[in-house]
DNA sequence: TACACAGAAATTGTATACACTACTACCAGG
DNA sequence: CCTGGTAGTAGTGTATACAATTTCTGTGTA
């Protein structure tokens, strides 16, 4: 079909500074707002009213929703119309049933050439997982927590197993920041646990590592408040 | 940020037509075009020329073109263009652990709760491979066989693990086609392994059937011709 | 009142024009 | 010959206008 060459993979080795676009502005903003309950589950996405607001056109808007969809966020119904989504308690748990799957295989591949510096940069992110969640930074903390479990995932060496974790991990993001009540607590245990996960790969113990991943997100879950799942979209009194 | 009401999941029970639409299409006919070689890895899509060629504008193309993104299958550097990807031996080996290990999670679980209308499709679907096998069918063959394994993965009543092992099935297709040299085969090993992954959830056996699927899938691997990755590239020649 | 139907309104889907960026080829100066 | 700069060009990024589809609303009829 076309016939043009190719892009010669490493042909600059610079890193050019890449000013963030139009598309990529919108789709932090969108999914913050997902994030943050602005945009609560349900609701719609209408492409020119957000165009509007975000003072772009709709182009880069309508191609951040396809992302958002992409991403899981949000669902779209052709000619009709983007909404948020709305997790039953079921998609919450197999979610997490498949990131718990993901991860484990991460931490048994990483035990298994991981490196000092890797080992470094998970402690310190350890480290600033406690500082943030001191202050109750709810963002800061949740952007270190997922920094942590993709260091991870990058960790096994697996560029693959590394997407399908981010993938997953976005995913499951969203019930998290629904449904999690830790902020509410007065000690947080993830970073003992997370402190376990580290200890076995330097110990380089595939099946510790894989056993503390999984004890850790068990823990995590067990953790959501998914009783709650249904109280949390009070328009569905109206739907009945 | 907006405020419109839900889409009401159900509020309508018929199955509307929803014809194609020409992004739909356009992704369409470049994913196969990738697959079939007719646009070799690394090649460019030029959004102006393909609208051109298939009698659209570049919107559409734009769109498809980030879905093929979204898939693995095209990777974009910003201004510059979209690439047909060109994996290496690297990649293969590791989207294949990640499909591995997601398939027989997929095996466990659905040794748990498999239905007596699943095992029956699962049947199906081996006779329906064997015979567009019989008949060198190329494209029909993977296309059943990608259905035997989305069945699997559907038969765990885990839709979060369904769309990842989808996602890393296409990941993993283009790599088959691309090094399968199965086609050429006299037997093709593939129905019986399949059977026996059939059989491991009919008694019910967990262990069984993930341990037939990682049989199975490790035999595929060790199957393609991965010593001639390197040759698939003879641009490569030029780039030094 | 219930229902069918037509027209309007809202929103997405597509086409097109323009803006911006990155790369290329060429030319002058050392 | 090599280096640096400078138009020119190819191709993406964005804005805007228009078409198509769906849903809503109101009106007429049984």
């Amino acid at each position: 079909m076309t016939d043009q060459a190719d892009p010669g993979k490493g042909s600059s080795n610079v890193t050019r500074p890449f000013q963030a676009s139009s598309e990529d502005r919108v789709y932090a903003r969108l999914r913050s707002a997902i994030v943050k309950r602005y945009i609560g589950p349900g609701k719609q996405l209408v492409e020119e009213s957000l165009a509007r607001q975000l003072g772009v056109s709709r182009t880069p808007v309508r191609a951040a929703i396809r992302r958002l969809v992409y991403d899981g966020f949000v669902e779209v119904v052709p000619h009709r119309g983007a909404f948020v989504i709305r997790p039953t308690r079921r998609e919450i748990e197999d979610a997490f049933a498949v990131r718990i799957g993901l991860e484990r295989m991460a931490a048994r591949l990483a035990a298994g050439c991981v490196s000092p510096e890797d080992l470094a940069c998970l402690d310190e992110l350890i480290e600033e997982e406690a500082v943030t969640f001191g202050y109750r930074n709810v963002e800061a903390y949740y952007r270190v927590n997922d920094a942590f479990h993709l260091k991870l995932a990058e960790a096994s060496g697996n560029r693959t197993l590394r997407k399908f974790v981010a993938d997953v991990l976005a995913r499951v993001n969203i019930y998290l920041i629904l449904f999690d009540p830790f902020m509410r607590l007065e000690v947080n245990p993830s970073p003992e646990q997370h402190r376990d996960i580290v200890n076995a790969l330097r110990r380089r113990d595939p099946a510790g590592a894989e056993e503390a991943v999984r004890r850790h997100l068990e823990n995590t879950l067990a953790g959501l408040e998914l009783d709650k799942v249904a109280e949390q979209y009070p328009d569905d009194y109206l739907a009945v």
